[in-house]
DNA sequence: AATCATTGCTTTGTATACGAAAAAGAGATT
DNA sequence: AATCTCTTTTTCGTATACAAAGCAATGATT
């Protein structure tokens, strides 16, 4: 493995968990000299997670770690819908029925056995995701999904989501898993719709009830979402 | 300006125009000596290039230029309908209208005086882009078809519109514009899939035909469009 | 006392040197 | 004659040295 792809790895990590907060500031020998990597390969690494937006160039010598606003949130889910509801048409059109249906069951099963914690959910998220792009055959379509899934990281770290929302979102799942497994398009695009909506709506709602709210006031905008 | 924006600026023109074609091997070395940088500002360019996916490495060791193919064409235009529907859509709820009012006068006009060439219909097509990004106010939608529209450059220059097809793409264009201006979201969006889809089909069909069809065939297949 | 200028220090951008790994070529052996 | 192996050469990845540009701090002048 290369030393840039381990610095990356590294800040990608910590960026995404928090450890590096919106505003850090992120010095080249400072964070080289931390990771164990010279700066060249450290360098890369930041200039790949500017390209994601997770830092910006505040000013053209200081590099610091992006903020996640409300307004970058909304940003973030209307992109979300436009990429997601059309991946659920075309997963409906190609996807193999038989993988689909084995999810939507597996998305009923987690509801039951959700004592496991959120981490095996995420994890069965992820391999909808998988499984999504896999069905949709569009490379330049699954960039752009996993572009707004780094940032969806953040987000959803910002915005615990309470055990009542998970329920609803795995029983979202397994409609949107049903309808692809079933080839009806217009239904999986729509029950993606509706799934996105409440998303977006129990995470503004976490995010102005008191516990969860990001402590520091938003200061600098993501930005650069290539 | 620095070496590394010179570097990737003039790769990108030249991918983009042609003279790098499709499978062309960008070795390090040669490259940096040929565009007066050295390695290290020009490893950055080829990053960018990569993250842009117009550039593939090929096997860990050579890096060479993207192939577009028929494929390809059609998983763009997958995404662009996303994005630019959406697109559509926003600008339709948030947009200047006398903009847009005036845009699609511009269109309209623009089929009258199509002798200028096409040149000034395609920076037509960009203030159209621009004004657009400004009304969705989106930095995330935006990222996204910027990368779609880095691509489409190339898509265009492989299969050069006729004028007929030039005079159909403005009436298109006018109609959106003007819809957007009326505050109507679902027709700009209609309107929209309507102009893709045509412009797809222009595009493929010139493909088929003898004269501007790529002459190498399809070897290496555009991935990684961040 | 306040402001401006100068100097020095920090940080980035670029060039180059070094090491490792892979590919290509030549030679020997089967 | 073909193939395998060893050697050589090329190319990439990384580290480091150097230069330029900002920013801050300090001192002098008004």
């Amino acid at each position: 493995m290369r030393a840039s792809d381990r610095a990356y790895a590294a800040l990608l990590e910590e960026i995404q968990s928090g450890v590096l907060a919106p505003g850090t500031v992120l010095a080249e020998v400072e964070q080289s000299t931390r990771l164990g990597v010279s700066r060249t390969p450290l360098r890369e690494a930041l200039s790949r997670l500017a390209t994601d937006g997770l830092v910006v160039q505040q000013s053209p010598r200081v590099t610091v770690v992006s903020d996640v606003d409300t307004s970058d949130i909304r940003e973030l889910f209307e992109l979300r819908r436009a990429l997601e509801e059309t991946a659920a048409r075309l997963a409906a059109q190609r996807g193999d029925a038989a993988v689909f249906a084995e999810l939507a069951r597996a998305f009923s099963q987690s509801t039951l056995t959700r004592g496991d914690g959120l981490d095996a959910y995420y994890s069965l998220i992820a391999q909808f995701d998988a499984q999504l792009d896999a069905a949709v055959v569009n490379d330049y379509l699954t960039s752009a999904l996993r572009n707004v899934r780094t940032h969806l990281v953040r987000v959803r770290r910002l915005a615990r989501d309470n055990p009542e929302r998970l329920a609803a979102s795995a029983a979202e799942h397994r409609l949107i898993a049903s309808a692809i497994a079933a080839r009806d398009a217009d239904l999986a695009a729509h029950a993606t719709h509706v799934h996105l909506h409440n998303a977006l709506s129990s995470i503004l709602t976490a995010l102005d009830s008191p516990s969860g709210g990001s402590p520091g006031a938003a200061s600098q905008s993501i930005q650069g979402a290539a």
